[in-house]
DNA sequence: GCCCGCTAGATTGTCAACAATCTTGGTGAC
DNA sequence: GTCACCAAGATTGTTGACAATCTAGCGGGC
């Protein structure tokens, strides 16, 4: 099963980084050759990316990619924004001096990037402080919920940096989260949190707008 | 894979039901002839339900039925709480006339219940109503995440209805988010919820303590 | 007496071949 | 020309056997 577990990971990287289209369909043999592994680990993998919500397993009828469409991504990040919430109180109630002056470092950082226009490491940063603040939050049953969300939507996440002004909008949002948190204000930080979320889902909305065109 | 679904169910709702205790090595063989099934129908099904979070699966060494702390079981149950507060939220905006008919005719059922002290009635209508209240919200990415953390949980709701006077407590939290969604008033759905739920998280932390003993 | 290593049995992991099902392309009736 | 039907190929589903790994119990050395 070590091999197993190889073949799981790297299937699912590829399919965040969008090797696959939506709907593409896989088909085990093929991905068999490709890996150099064996059908019956493949499958093995793709029924757990069936439950992790990336794959979408029809019987007789093999896997395809799941297609997310704007309206389930904008689901997705209603259920998001209230973990997230969550994870934000929790963050608030438990950080160290050593997590908080790691939390103002991405700030400063993240400000920098805006200023400079450096879209990609204003986007790693903004994973970087939702994973921190996780790693505080220190609340299992949250995580794992957050990473299987999250693992749904990486291709919708994509093309929130492409609209024109996003970052200035939500700079603003995480130095708020960031100032909630390092001063222990455990609503401030939620309401922070959960107003970001919020602008994120208000942006989907848009794309929602877009397409239905 | 017809058979194969037939065997995930039975199985998930054999371990739901307490039919092996938490902890117990689930043998691929001895299941399979149980269920009548082959090992490989049944390793699938296992594969699937370690996914769900019911079982769990190290390589080489089987399955076993994954047991749930308390302090575990707290995680989940904070977590569903901001979901559950979604899903009124929700509900309280999207109920029609119909579905407000039936959520008063489920209030009215549990104050009998409760007076009658019948504790299975109305533990049978506390599902009922969050189920209904699921339905009207028509929120599928919550759905699924509810019933995945529900899954995990049901050995610790079991014990909630052992407590005395428990009934008495959340018959009127229940009434109170049946008004405010019937009402159409989101905020007073979400925060009736949210305290709904919070008063479970408090019964669960006095097991936290008498366990701890 | 206690610990280490070893063997036998139990259990899981993997494979290759075969069965069942779906898909595609073509053929013929109308 | 269009539709229903059928066959061939592609793909998934399942099986039984075997390999790899773990577990428990025993025996020998200290």
């Amino acid at each position: 099963m070590a091999e197993n577990n190889d073949i799981r990971r790297r299937l699912r990287d590829d399919i965040l980084r969008g090797d696959y289209a939506p709907r593409q369909r896989l088909i085990e043999a093929d991905l068999a050759k490709q890996y150099g592994a064996s059908r019956f680990a493949l499958r093995n993998a793709l029924i757990q990316l069936e439950a992790e919500g990336l794959v979408e397993l029809q019987p007789n009828r093999g896997a395809r990619v799941r297609e997310i469409t704007v309206q389930e991504a904008i689901e997705i990040t209603e259920v998001r924004q209230s973990i997230e919430a969550l994870v934000a109180a929790r963050a608030a109630e438990r950080a160290t001096p050593e997590q908080i002056e790691i939390l103002r470092g991405i700030g400063r950082d993240m400000r920098v990037a805006v200023e400079g226009n450096e879209l990609m490491g204003y986007s790693d940063l903004n994973v970087t402080l939702h994973s921190m603040l996780r790693e505080i939050a220190q609340h299992g049953a949250a995580e794992r919920m957050l990473s299987q969300l999250h693992g749904q939507m990486v291709r919708h996440q994509f093309r929130l940096f492409l609209v024109p002004g996003r970052p200035s909008t939500s700079l603003p949002e995480h130095l708020a989260i960031i100032d909630a948190v390092c001063a222990g204000d455990v609503e401030a930080a939620r309401a922070a949190m959960a107003a970001h979320v919020g602008s994120v889902i208000e942006t989907l909305q848009q794309f929602a707008r877009v397409d239905a065109r």
